[in-house]
DNA sequence: ACGTTGACAGGGA
DNA sequence: ATCCCTGCCAACG
């Protein structure tokens, strides 16, 4: 049994404010794993990738990726696909997001 | 208390 | 580019 959906129980506030920052990221854009650690300002990159394995069913997961740009691991095939849709910048002939492009900060520009 | 695990990150070979 | 190791930190058995 995979945890393609969230689970019914109630989130805690860390696992609160990790997914509110994911529901954040704009279409084409990602943020690491290591970014949301540092953005909610607790935790670590593992800890964030937690929440993800247990609640990301609920929220746009895909846009979370390594620090190097490849997308959550078991995920690749319908990560790709969605960067394919929202015209998420990729590294030419590879797998992997751009993410000199695709990284959001967290502010207003593009 | 201890060892293992995990949707991670960074550095070295 | 890949593989391996170490650091990290919370959760589990």
């Amino acid at each position: 049994m995979s945890e393609a959906l969230p689970p019914d129980g109630e989130p805690d506030e860390y696992t609160e404010d990790v997914l509110s920052v994911v529901e954040r990221i704009p279409p084409g854009r990602v943020m690491s794993y290591g970014d949301i650690a540092e953005y909610v300002g607790r935790g670590g990159p593992r800890q964030v990738g937690s929440v993800m394995s247990q609640w990301g069913g609920g929220v746009p997961w895909w846009r979370v990726v390594r620090a190097d740009g490849r997308p959550a691991s078991g995920h690749e095939v319908r990560a790709l696909s969605r960067y394919a849709e929202e015209g998420t910048p990729m590294r030419p002939g590879s797998d992997r997001v751009n993410m000199r492009q695709a990284r959001w900060d967290g502010g207003n520009e593009g």
